[in-house]
DNA sequence: CGCGCTTTGTGAACGTGTGCACGAATGCAT
DNA sequence: ATGCATTCGTGCACACGTTCACAAAGCGCG
Protein backbone atom coordinates (compact mmCIF):
# COMPACT_ATOMS: atom_id res chain seq x y z
CA UNK A 1 0.00 0.00 0.00
CA UNK A 2 3.31 2.08 -0.29
CA UNK A 3 1.35 3.28 -3.54
CA UNK A 4 -1.37 5.27 -2.40
CA UNK A 5 0.71 8.39 -1.75
CA UNK A 6 1.63 8.21 -5.58
CA UNK A 7 -1.78 7.95 -6.26
CA UNK A 8 -3.18 10.78 -4.51
CA UNK A 9 -0.56 13.33 -5.65
CA UNK A 10 -1.66 12.44 -9.41
CA UNK A 11 -4.89 12.99 -8.36
CA UNK A 12 -4.47 16.18 -6.69
CA UNK A 13 -2.60 17.38 -9.77
CA UNK A 14 -5.37 16.09 -11.89
CA UNK A 15 -7.92 18.12 -9.94
CA UNK A 16 -5.92 21.03 -9.91
CA UNK A 17 -5.82 20.87 -14.02
CA UNK A 18 -10.44 20.53 -13.81
CA UNK A 19 -10.17 16.50 -14.42
CA UNK A 20 -13.06 15.16 -13.01
CA UNK A 21 -13.04 11.57 -13.67
CA UNK A 22 -9.72 9.48 -14.88
CA UNK A 23 -9.59 5.82 -15.72
CA UNK A 24 -7.29 2.99 -14.09
CA UNK A 25 -5.54 3.25 -17.40
CA UNK A 26 -4.89 6.48 -17.16
CA UNK A 27 -3.88 6.54 -13.77
CA UNK A 28 -1.76 3.87 -14.29
CA UNK A 29 0.13 5.27 -17.16
CA UNK A 30 0.91 8.60 -15.09
CA UNK A 31 2.14 6.75 -11.88
CA UNK A 32 4.34 4.13 -13.91
CA UNK A 33 2.52 1.36 -12.67
CA UNK A 34 0.36 -1.51 -14.15
CA UNK A 35 -3.43 -0.67 -14.63
CA UNK A 36 -4.91 -3.91 -12.72
CA UNK A 37 -2.88 -3.17 -9.86
CA UNK A 38 -3.85 0.08 -10.23
CA UNK A 39 -7.64 -1.44 -9.74
CA UNK A 40 -6.77 -3.80 -7.18
CA UNK A 41 -4.98 -1.01 -5.40
CA UNK A 42 -8.27 0.96 -5.26
CA UNK A 43 -10.53 -1.77 -4.81
CA UNK A 44 -8.78 -2.57 -1.28
CA UNK A 45 -10.30 1.06 0.03
CA UNK A 46 -13.88 0.06 -1.73
CA UNK A 47 -15.62 -0.07 -5.05
CA UNK A 48 -15.88 3.22 -5.49
CA UNK A 49 -15.23 3.87 -9.30
CA UNK A 50 -17.77 3.23 -12.19
CA UNK A 51 -17.60 0.88 -14.85
CA UNK A 52 -17.37 1.70 -17.99
CA UNK A 53 -16.46 5.45 -16.92
CA UNK A 54 -13.12 5.42 -14.54
CA UNK A 55 -13.17 6.81 -11.30
CA UNK A 56 -14.21 10.13 -9.61
CA UNK A 57 -11.16 12.38 -9.16
CA UNK A 58 -12.00 14.61 -6.01
CA UNK A 59 -14.08 11.70 -4.06
CA UNK A 60 -10.63 9.05 -4.64
CA UNK A 61 -8.76 11.92 -3.13
CA UNK A 62 -10.96 11.97 -0.60
CA UNK A 63 -11.35 8.73 -0.23
CA UNK A 64 -6.72 7.81 0.04
CA UNK A 65 -6.67 10.78 2.43
CA UNK A 66 -9.09 9.34 4.66
CA UNK A 67 -7.41 5.77 4.25
CA UNK A 68 -4.03 7.63 4.62
CA UNK A 69 -5.04 9.77 8.08
CA UNK A 70 -4.63 12.74 6.43
CA UNK A 71 -7.85 14.28 7.03
CA UNK A 72 -5.89 15.95 9.57
CA UNK A 73 -2.38 17.85 10.16
CA UNK A 74 0.06 16.08 11.46
CA UNK A 75 2.62 17.79 12.99
CA UNK A 76 6.58 16.96 12.92
CA UNK A 77 9.46 17.69 15.08
CA UNK A 78 13.09 17.23 13.43
CA UNK A 79 15.96 15.98 15.58
CA UNK A 80 19.12 17.58 14.54
CA UNK A 81 19.40 20.93 13.42
CA UNK A 82 22.59 20.12 10.74
CA UNK A 83 22.58 20.38 7.15
CA UNK A 84 19.67 17.59 6.45
CA UNK A 85 17.99 19.40 9.50
CA UNK A 86 17.91 22.65 8.14
CA UNK A 87 16.66 21.62 4.23
CA UNK A 88 14.06 19.73 6.04
CA UNK A 89 12.57 22.31 8.13
CA UNK A 90 13.43 25.12 5.23
CA UNK A 91 11.77 22.85 2.71
CA UNK A 92 8.14 24.13 2.47
CA UNK A 93 6.61 20.64 0.97
CA UNK A 94 6.35 19.46 4.19
CA UNK A 95 3.47 21.79 5.16
CA UNK A 96 1.85 21.35 2.29
CA UNK A 97 1.63 18.31 2.31
CA UNK A 98 -0.20 18.18 5.84
CA UNK A 99 2.90 17.94 7.96
CA UNK A 100 3.73 21.12 9.48
CA UNK A 101 7.14 21.40 11.33
CA UNK A 102 6.10 21.57 14.93
CA UNK A 103 10.19 21.88 15.93
CA UNK A 104 13.21 21.74 15.31
CA UNK A 105 15.85 20.69 18.62
CA UNK A 106 19.52 20.21 18.98
CA UNK A 107 21.91 19.28 21.15
CA UNK A 108 24.24 21.68 20.35
CA UNK A 109 23.35 24.85 22.12
CA UNK A 110 25.17 27.15 19.59
CA UNK A 111 22.90 25.85 17.09
CA UNK A 112 19.68 26.76 19.38
CA UNK A 113 17.85 30.12 19.03
CA UNK A 114 18.36 30.00 15.25
CA UNK A 115 15.93 30.72 12.80
CA UNK A 116 15.11 28.08 10.21
CA UNK A 117 12.43 28.20 7.77
CA UNK A 118 10.63 30.15 9.94
CA UNK A 119 11.00 27.75 13.04
CA UNK A 120 13.16 28.38 15.87
CA UNK A 121 15.76 25.89 16.57
CA UNK A 122 15.62 24.55 20.49
CA UNK A 123 17.53 22.69 22.69
CA UNK A 124 16.69 18.79 22.84
CA UNK A 125 15.74 18.56 26.38
CA UNK A 126 12.35 20.87 25.09
CA UNK A 127 11.56 18.00 22.82
CA UNK A 128 9.21 16.25 25.58
CA UNK A 129 7.35 19.46 26.15
CA UNK A 130 6.80 19.98 21.81
CA UNK A 131 5.74 16.68 21.28
CA UNK A 132 3.31 16.82 24.26
CA UNK A 133 2.31 20.42 23.52
CA UNK A 134 2.18 19.82 19.90
CA UNK A 135 0.82 16.57 19.73
CA UNK A 136 3.25 15.17 17.91
CA UNK A 137 3.31 11.53 16.88
CA UNK A 138 6.30 11.48 14.21
CA UNK A 139 9.41 12.34 14.89
CA UNK A 140 12.40 13.02 12.35
CA UNK A 141 15.77 11.96 13.23
CA UNK A 142 18.32 13.93 11.02
CA UNK A 143 21.52 13.89 13.09
CA UNK A 144 25.14 12.48 12.84
CA UNK A 145 24.65 8.32 12.41
CA UNK A 146 26.33 8.33 16.22
CA UNK A 147 23.63 10.48 17.60
CA UNK A 148 20.79 8.88 15.92
CA UNK A 149 19.94 5.98 18.38
CA UNK A 150 20.08 8.72 21.49
CA UNK A 151 17.52 10.95 19.51
CA UNK A 152 15.44 7.71 18.66
CA UNK A 153 15.32 7.08 22.14
CA UNK A 154 14.39 10.87 23.31
CA UNK A 155 11.62 10.77 20.65
CA UNK A 156 10.34 7.23 22.26
CA UNK A 157 10.63 8.73 25.81
CA UNK A 158 9.12 11.84 24.73
CA UNK A 159 5.49 9.76 23.06
CA UNK A 160 6.41 9.79 19.61
CA UNK A 161 5.13 6.62 17.88
CA UNK A 162 6.59 7.28 14.38
CA UNK A 163 9.94 7.89 13.30
CA UNK A 164 11.67 8.72 9.77
CA UNK A 165 15.07 7.89 10.16
CA UNK A 166 17.57 9.67 7.91
CA UNK A 167 20.82 8.35 9.75
CA UNK A 168 22.37 5.45 8.39
CA UNK A 169 22.05 3.35 11.45
CA UNK A 170 19.63 0.67 12.62
CA UNK A 171 17.72 2.06 15.20
CA UNK A 172 16.52 -0.25 18.00
CA UNK A 173 12.92 1.05 19.22
CA UNK A 174 10.15 -0.50 21.26
CA UNK A 175 7.82 -2.85 19.82
CA UNK A 176 5.01 -0.90 18.68
CA UNK A 177 6.95 2.19 17.80
CA UNK A 178 6.78 2.67 13.43
CA UNK A 179 10.39 3.52 12.09
CA UNK A 180 11.37 4.58 8.25
CA UNK A 181 14.23 4.68 6.94
CA UNK A 182 15.76 7.03 4.35
CA UNK A 183 19.43 6.37 3.89
CA UNK A 184 21.02 8.49 1.05
CA UNK A 185 24.27 6.45 0.63
CA UNK A 186 22.50 3.16 0.12
CA UNK A 187 20.67 4.74 -2.95
CA UNK A 188 23.38 5.73 -4.66
CA UNK A 189 25.23 2.37 -3.90
CA UNK A 190 22.34 0.73 -5.28
CA UNK A 191 22.72 2.66 -8.49
CA UNK A 192 26.14 2.43 -8.66
CA UNK A 193 25.35 -1.30 -8.14
CA UNK A 194 23.63 -1.49 -11.88
CA UNK A 195 26.00 0.72 -12.97
CA UNK A 196 28.64 -1.45 -12.54
CA UNK A 197 26.57 -4.13 -14.09
CA UNK A 198 25.76 -2.27 -16.90
CA UNK A 199 29.51 -2.49 -18.08
CA UNK A 200 29.66 -5.93 -17.75
CA UNK A 201 26.66 -6.83 -19.45
CA UNK A 202 26.09 -4.47 -21.69
CA UNK A 203 23.66 -1.81 -22.84
CA UNK A 204 20.89 -4.22 -22.37
CA UNK A 205 20.68 -3.36 -18.33
CA UNK A 206 16.91 -3.46 -19.18
CA UNK A 207 16.76 -5.05 -15.77
CA UNK A 208 18.09 -2.45 -14.19
CA UNK A 209 15.00 -0.91 -13.73
CA UNK A 210 13.75 -2.85 -10.72
CA UNK A 211 10.18 -3.48 -10.38
CA UNK A 212 8.22 -1.50 -8.56
CA UNK A 213 10.89 1.85 -8.93
CA UNK A 214 11.44 4.57 -11.69
CA UNK A 215 9.05 4.29 -15.05
CA UNK A 216 10.63 4.12 -18.24
CA UNK A 217 9.06 4.66 -21.50
CA UNK B 1 19.81 -7.41 -3.02
CA UNK B 2 18.79 -3.46 -1.78
CA UNK B 3 20.09 -5.20 1.70
CA UNK B 4 23.94 -5.39 0.34
CA UNK B 5 24.72 -2.13 1.48
CA UNK B 6 23.41 -2.15 4.90
CA UNK B 7 25.45 -4.72 5.09
CA UNK B 8 28.54 -2.99 4.21
CA UNK B 9 27.79 -0.45 6.43
CA UNK B 10 27.78 -2.91 9.65
CA UNK B 11 30.65 -4.67 8.33
CA UNK B 12 33.09 -1.58 8.53
CA UNK B 13 31.64 -0.79 11.41
CA UNK B 14 33.01 -3.73 12.38
CA UNK B 15 36.47 -4.33 10.89
CA UNK B 16 36.51 -0.60 12.43
CA UNK B 17 36.51 -2.42 15.96
CA UNK B 18 38.43 -4.97 15.19
CA UNK B 19 36.14 -7.87 14.53
CA UNK B 20 37.39 -10.44 12.17
CA UNK B 21 34.78 -12.60 11.97
CA UNK B 22 31.01 -12.55 12.14
CA UNK B 23 28.43 -14.90 11.98
CA UNK B 24 25.55 -14.97 10.10
CA UNK B 25 23.30 -14.60 13.38
CA UNK B 26 25.25 -11.91 14.14
CA UNK B 27 25.27 -9.75 11.60
CA UNK B 28 21.64 -10.54 10.74
CA UNK B 29 20.92 -8.68 14.63
CA UNK B 30 22.61 -5.63 13.64
CA UNK B 31 21.17 -5.26 10.57
CA UNK B 32 17.52 -6.07 11.93
CA UNK B 33 17.05 -8.63 9.91
CA UNK B 34 16.82 -12.79 9.53
CA UNK B 35 19.43 -14.80 9.74
CA UNK B 36 18.95 -17.29 7.12
CA UNK B 37 18.22 -13.92 4.97
CA UNK B 38 21.52 -12.98 5.95
CA UNK B 39 23.44 -16.39 4.82
CA UNK B 40 20.90 -16.44 1.62
CA UNK B 41 21.84 -12.69 0.56
CA UNK B 42 25.48 -13.26 1.19
CA UNK B 43 25.35 -16.99 -0.66
CA UNK B 44 24.47 -14.39 -3.81
CA UNK B 45 27.97 -13.58 -3.78
CA UNK B 46 29.45 -16.85 -3.87
CA UNK B 47 30.10 -18.99 -0.79
CA UNK B 48 32.86 -17.41 1.34
CA UNK B 49 32.08 -18.66 5.01
CA UNK B 50 33.59 -20.54 6.76
CA UNK B 51 31.17 -23.41 8.18
CA UNK B 52 31.42 -23.70 12.41
CA UNK B 53 33.03 -19.94 12.31
CA UNK B 54 31.25 -17.36 9.99
CA UNK B 55 32.17 -14.67 7.86
CA UNK B 56 35.61 -13.03 7.92
CA UNK B 57 34.93 -9.22 7.87
CA UNK B 58 37.38 -7.78 5.87
CA UNK B 59 37.06 -10.30 2.77
CA UNK B 60 33.47 -10.11 2.87
CA UNK B 61 33.53 -6.34 2.34
CA UNK B 62 35.98 -6.53 -0.30
CA UNK B 63 33.54 -9.17 -1.56
CA UNK B 64 30.34 -6.63 -1.35
CA UNK B 65 32.10 -3.72 -2.33
CA UNK B 66 33.41 -5.35 -5.56
CA UNK B 67 29.45 -6.59 -6.39
CA UNK B 68 28.26 -3.50 -5.63
CA UNK B 69 31.21 -1.22 -8.05
CA UNK B 70 32.38 0.67 -4.85
CA UNK B 71 36.11 -0.65 -6.05
CA UNK B 72 36.44 2.82 -7.57
CA UNK B 73 34.29 6.16 -6.78
CA UNK B 74 31.52 7.53 -8.69
CA UNK B 75 31.05 11.06 -9.05
CA UNK B 76 27.51 12.62 -8.73
CA UNK B 77 26.11 15.91 -10.44
CA UNK B 78 23.35 17.86 -8.04
CA UNK B 79 20.77 19.52 -10.13
CA UNK B 80 18.88 22.02 -8.26
CA UNK B 81 20.94 24.04 -5.49
CA UNK B 82 17.84 24.67 -3.50
CA UNK B 83 17.28 23.39 0.08
CA UNK B 84 17.72 20.21 -0.27
CA UNK B 85 20.70 20.71 -2.93
CA UNK B 86 22.63 22.56 -0.75
CA UNK B 87 21.99 20.16 2.26
CA UNK B 88 22.90 17.13 -0.01
CA UNK B 89 26.02 19.11 -1.41
CA UNK B 90 27.17 19.87 1.79
CA UNK B 91 26.32 16.37 3.53
CA UNK B 92 29.47 15.14 4.03
CA UNK B 93 28.49 11.48 3.87
CA UNK B 94 28.36 11.44 0.64
CA UNK B 95 32.08 11.95 -0.54
CA UNK B 96 33.16 9.71 2.68
CA UNK B 97 30.83 6.68 1.16
CA UNK B 98 32.86 6.70 -2.50
CA UNK B 99 30.32 9.83 -3.72
CA UNK B 100 31.90 12.65 -4.13
CA UNK B 101 30.00 15.79 -5.73
CA UNK B 102 31.73 16.23 -8.79
CA UNK B 103 29.32 20.06 -9.65
CA UNK B 104 26.30 21.62 -8.54
CA UNK B 105 23.85 23.24 -11.18
CA UNK B 106 20.66 25.71 -10.70
CA UNK B 107 18.89 27.24 -13.56
CA UNK B 108 19.20 30.33 -11.89
CA UNK B 109 21.54 32.88 -12.69
CA UNK B 110 21.61 34.30 -8.86
CA UNK B 111 22.58 31.13 -7.74
CA UNK B 112 25.57 30.59 -9.95
CA UNK B 113 28.73 31.12 -8.55
CA UNK B 114 27.82 30.13 -4.70
CA UNK B 115 30.23 27.89 -3.23
CA UNK B 116 28.03 25.00 -1.09
CA UNK B 117 29.85 22.64 0.61
CA UNK B 118 32.99 23.45 -1.04
CA UNK B 119 31.62 23.08 -4.50
CA UNK B 120 31.07 26.30 -6.84
CA UNK B 121 27.71 26.20 -8.22
CA UNK B 122 27.23 26.42 -12.22
CA UNK B 123 24.76 27.24 -14.25
CA UNK B 124 22.52 24.20 -15.92
CA UNK B 125 23.85 24.47 -19.26
CA UNK B 126 26.96 23.58 -17.92
CA UNK B 127 25.98 20.16 -16.98
CA UNK B 128 26.62 18.07 -19.74
CA UNK B 129 30.59 19.58 -20.01
CA UNK B 130 30.97 18.64 -15.88
CA UNK B 131 29.22 15.00 -16.82
CA UNK B 132 31.59 14.43 -20.09
CA UNK B 133 34.67 15.77 -18.08
CA UNK B 134 34.03 14.26 -14.49
CA UNK B 135 33.02 10.95 -16.27
CA UNK B 136 30.15 11.30 -13.99
CA UNK B 137 27.11 8.88 -14.66
CA UNK B 138 24.64 9.42 -11.39
CA UNK B 139 22.63 12.19 -11.25
CA UNK B 140 20.52 13.63 -8.17
CA UNK B 141 17.64 15.77 -8.97
CA UNK B 142 16.49 18.29 -6.36
CA UNK B 143 14.50 20.49 -8.09
CA UNK B 144 11.20 21.46 -7.57
CA UNK B 145 8.76 19.13 -8.77
CA UNK B 146 7.72 21.26 -12.03
CA UNK B 147 11.18 21.41 -13.37
CA UNK B 148 12.34 17.90 -12.36
CA UNK B 149 11.33 16.38 -15.95
CA UNK B 150 13.69 18.96 -17.32
CA UNK B 151 16.37 18.28 -15.37
CA UNK B 152 16.36 14.12 -15.89
CA UNK B 153 15.64 15.09 -19.68
CA UNK B 154 19.14 17.43 -19.32
CA UNK B 155 21.02 14.52 -17.20
CA UNK B 156 19.76 11.99 -19.79
CA UNK B 157 21.42 14.49 -22.97
CA UNK B 158 24.20 14.83 -21.05
CA UNK B 159 25.19 10.66 -20.49
CA UNK B 160 24.32 10.33 -17.20
CA UNK B 161 22.71 6.28 -17.13
CA UNK B 162 21.49 6.85 -13.45
CA UNK B 163 19.05 9.54 -11.36
CA UNK B 164 18.47 9.46 -7.62
CA UNK B 165 15.26 11.66 -8.16
CA UNK B 166 14.02 13.43 -4.55
CA UNK B 167 11.14 15.30 -6.63
CA UNK B 168 7.52 14.29 -6.34
CA UNK B 169 6.51 13.55 -9.83
CA UNK B 170 7.12 10.02 -11.64
CA UNK B 171 10.01 10.79 -14.42
CA UNK B 172 9.59 9.62 -17.65
CA UNK B 173 13.26 8.66 -19.43
CA UNK B 174 14.64 6.35 -22.34
CA UNK B 175 14.98 2.46 -21.78
CA UNK B 176 18.42 1.74 -20.06
CA UNK B 177 18.19 4.41 -17.73
CA UNK B 178 18.21 3.39 -14.01
CA UNK B 179 15.80 6.20 -11.84
CA UNK B 180 15.34 5.57 -8.26
CA UNK B 181 12.79 7.96 -5.76
CA UNK B 182 12.94 9.10 -2.67
CA UNK B 183 10.00 11.04 -1.65
CA UNK B 184 9.87 12.33 1.66
CA UNK B 185 6.48 13.38 1.64
CA UNK B 186 5.50 9.91 0.99
CA UNK B 187 7.46 8.55 3.64
CA UNK B 188 6.06 10.29 5.90
CA UNK B 189 2.48 9.86 4.25
CA UNK B 190 3.25 6.39 5.24
CA UNK B 191 3.47 6.80 8.64
CA UNK B 192 0.22 8.69 9.20
CA UNK B 193 -1.37 5.65 7.72
CA UNK B 194 -0.27 3.35 9.99
CA UNK B 195 -0.45 6.06 12.89
CA UNK B 196 -3.90 6.55 12.26
CA UNK B 197 -4.65 2.57 12.13
CA UNK B 198 -3.31 2.55 15.66
CA UNK B 199 -5.99 4.58 16.92
CA UNK B 200 -8.15 3.06 15.23
CA UNK B 201 -7.27 -0.78 15.84
CA UNK B 202 -6.78 0.12 19.25
CA UNK B 203 -3.15 -1.38 19.60
CA UNK B 204 -2.74 -2.65 22.82
CA UNK B 205 -1.17 0.24 24.65
CA UNK B 206 2.42 -0.90 24.23
CA UNK B 207 4.18 2.90 24.20
CA UNK B 208 1.85 3.66 27.38
CA UNK B 209 1.44 7.27 26.38
CA UNK B 210 -1.97 8.81 26.62
CA UNK B 211 -3.69 6.51 23.94
CA UNK B 212 -6.09 8.89 22.72
CA UNK B 213 -3.84 10.63 21.11
CA UNK B 214 -4.48 11.82 17.40
CA UNK B 215 -8.60 10.65 17.24
CA UNK B 216 -10.67 12.75 15.10
CA UNK B 217 -12.66 12.12 12.12
C1' DC C 1 41.89 -40.00 15.14
C1' DG C 2 37.24 -39.53 16.00
C1' DC C 3 33.49 -37.16 18.21
C1' DG C 4 30.61 -33.45 19.03
C1' DC C 5 29.66 -28.59 18.61
C1' DT C 6 28.99 -24.74 15.75
C1' DT C 7 27.76 -22.47 11.59
C1' DT C 8 27.19 -22.31 6.69
C1' DG C 9 24.68 -23.35 2.44
C1' DT C 10 20.48 -24.68 0.39
C1' DG C 11 16.19 -27.40 -0.73
C1' DA C 12 11.42 -26.97 0.22
C1' DA C 13 7.24 -24.94 2.10
C1' DC C 14 5.00 -20.78 2.73
C1' DG C 15 3.09 -16.19 2.17
C1' DT C 16 2.75 -12.12 -0.52
C1' DG C 17 2.45 -9.34 -4.39
C1' DT C 18 1.86 -9.12 -9.51
C1' DG C 19 -0.40 -9.50 -13.86
C1' DC C 20 -3.61 -11.63 -16.93
C1' DA C 21 -8.04 -12.48 -18.36
C1' DC C 22 -12.73 -12.37 -18.07
C1' DG C 23 -17.42 -11.54 -16.07
C1' DA C 24 -20.29 -7.69 -14.56
C1' DA C 25 -21.92 -3.25 -14.75
C1' DT C 26 -22.50 1.23 -16.78
C1' DG C 27 -23.32 4.75 -20.44
C1' DC C 28 -24.46 5.90 -25.13
C1' DA C 29 -26.07 5.64 -29.71
C1' DT C 30 -29.51 4.04 -32.57
C1' DA D 1 -35.51 -0.78 -25.71
C1' DT D 2 -31.54 -3.02 -27.40
C1' DG D 3 -26.95 -3.67 -28.57
C1' DC D 4 -22.29 -2.14 -28.26
C1' DA D 5 -18.20 -0.15 -26.43
C1' DT D 6 -15.88 0.82 -22.35
C1' DT D 7 -14.11 0.11 -17.82
C1' DC D 8 -14.31 -1.70 -13.15
C1' DG D 9 -13.81 -5.62 -9.94
C1' DT D 10 -11.76 -9.98 -9.11
C1' DG D 11 -10.57 -15.08 -9.45
C1' DC D 12 -6.53 -17.49 -10.75
C1' DA D 13 -1.97 -18.70 -11.99
C1' DC D 14 2.56 -17.38 -11.49
C1' DA D 15 6.85 -15.49 -9.74
C1' DC D 16 9.34 -13.62 -6.13
C1' DG D 17 11.02 -13.12 -1.56
C1' DT D 18 10.98 -15.01 3.09
C1' DT D 19 11.48 -18.49 6.52
C1' DC D 20 12.22 -23.03 8.26
C1' DA D 21 14.77 -27.01 8.72
C1' DC D 22 18.42 -29.91 7.89
C1' DA D 23 22.54 -31.95 5.73
C1' DA D 24 27.35 -30.84 4.84
C1' DA D 25 31.51 -28.95 6.51
C1' DG D 26 34.85 -27.14 9.36
C1' DC D 27 37.11 -26.62 14.18
C1' DG D 28 38.65 -27.97 18.72
C1' DC D 29 39.36 -31.22 22.20
C1' DG D 30 40.09 -35.48 24.42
Amino acid sequence: MARLPVYLRILIEQANENVECISSEGLAELGGVNAAKVRKDLSYLGSYGTRGVGYEVAFLVYQIRRELGLTHDWPVVIVGAGNLGQALAGYGGFGERGFPVAGVVDIEPTKVGSLIGGVRVRHIDDLAQIVQSRRVSIGVVATPPEAAQDAADRLVRAGATSILNFAPVVLVVPRGINVRKVDLAVELQILSYYEQRRVGVGLHAIAANDAGRGASA
